[in-house]
DNA sequence: CCTACCGATCGGTAGG
DNA sequence: CCTACCGATCGGTAGG
């Protein structure tokens, strides 16, 4: 009878995903070695090596499952019967509270994309390609012009996404204002401008 | 008669840190080593060390030589004698400049600044917190409620650099908008909303 | 799941 | 005796 999968396999593959993001977001992919990890989860290198067959593999892992948590919640706003504004308001809600709690995945993304191998790229980047499109279509529902002009639909939303993806450098998660006090934020800048706000 | 520096001493280290930039900005402050950047420079590694005394002194170097066109180009915003929206329109569109006319640099401020010294990184997030300083005086002058509340005035301002500073990761040179165009886009977003673009 | 290693490459410095 | 610069190599450490 052949051996069993150890019973805490798919738990400890987490484990090392969640420390691989706490360590790269604090020093970056290439300036964390496989010791460094193996030592914050406690191990050896060959048992993270048990685990995962690359540390460019790690990498991967990180940024795919964040990506998979914030194209859940866009396809649950995407398939709600709201208005435009309000699923804005939502998406950029559920994005915030994804992005603050989820801090190092959300670092790592943004930052480490260049060190993932360019198959492993293609598909985190159509990830997020879905994500702008879902943006794109509310921003034509605000604003009907837009959906005529291609590349000002496209940099309104880029330009959204600037504002809530720029916030992992300035934010505290003991600061001043939670996710959602900053998503509503950049709901109404959207909405009505800085007189909103 | 002591023997003069060679002529082009200062042109020569200029041009490291132009190679270093677009080094840097592809493949990370990490990925690069000082031998790919003395092979891009058509150079030898000796030579980097007798301009630079280590490449931590480098990267600073492509870092701090961009902070000063950004801080000097929010000076002259700062004395103009403009109204408030004008002010935000004037900034907008003289940092998109910069940021796509040294696009390269603007990358690695924006990437590697975790790989800087303690002291480095000090110096360059100084010059960068007066640029915050001057956007929250121009919100807050279009939207006076935002002088009595420093939380909402600061998220603010990093909103509106969110923005902006996120074009690094869409915006192609050839692309269908230009960095005015953008600015302008970025400018009423915060004046009127998306009605406004 | 560990210790013991490897081929290669790193940032930085030697003599001349 | 200086500065400018080269070819070669240092001691350590990386991912695997």
């Amino acid at each position: 009878m052949a051996r069993k999968q150890a019973a805490d396999y798919e738990q400890r593959r987490e484990a090392i995903i969640d420390h691989a993001a706490d360590l790269f977001a604090i020093k970056g992919f290439l300036g964390s070695s496989v010791a460094d990890l193996a030592d914050a989860c406690n191990t050896s290198k060959s048992l993270i090596y048990h685990y995962y067959p690359s540390k460019e593999d790690i990498l991967h892992a990180v940024m795919s499952s964040h990506v998979e948590q914030l194209s859940a919640a866009a396809s649950e706003v995407a398939a709600s019967a709201l208005d435009p504004a309000s699923r804005l308001s939502q998406l950029s809600r559920r994005f915030m509270r994804l992005y603050v709690g989820a801090a190092a995945r959300q670092k790592v993304l943004l930052n480490d994309m260049v060190h993932l191998p360019p198959d492993r790229r293609a598909e985190i980047v159509t990830g997020q390609r879905a994500l702008v499109g879902l943006v794109e279509t509310i921003l034509a529902d605000l604003h009907p012009p837009l959906a005529d002009d291609a590349a000002r639909r496209k940099a309104a939303a880029m330009l959204f996404f600037g504002m809530i993806n720029w916030t992992h450098t300035w934010m505290r998660p003991d600061g001043p204002l939670d996710a959602d006090a900053v998503a509503d934020m950049a709901t109404s800048m959207v909405l009505k401008g800085i007189g909103g706000v």
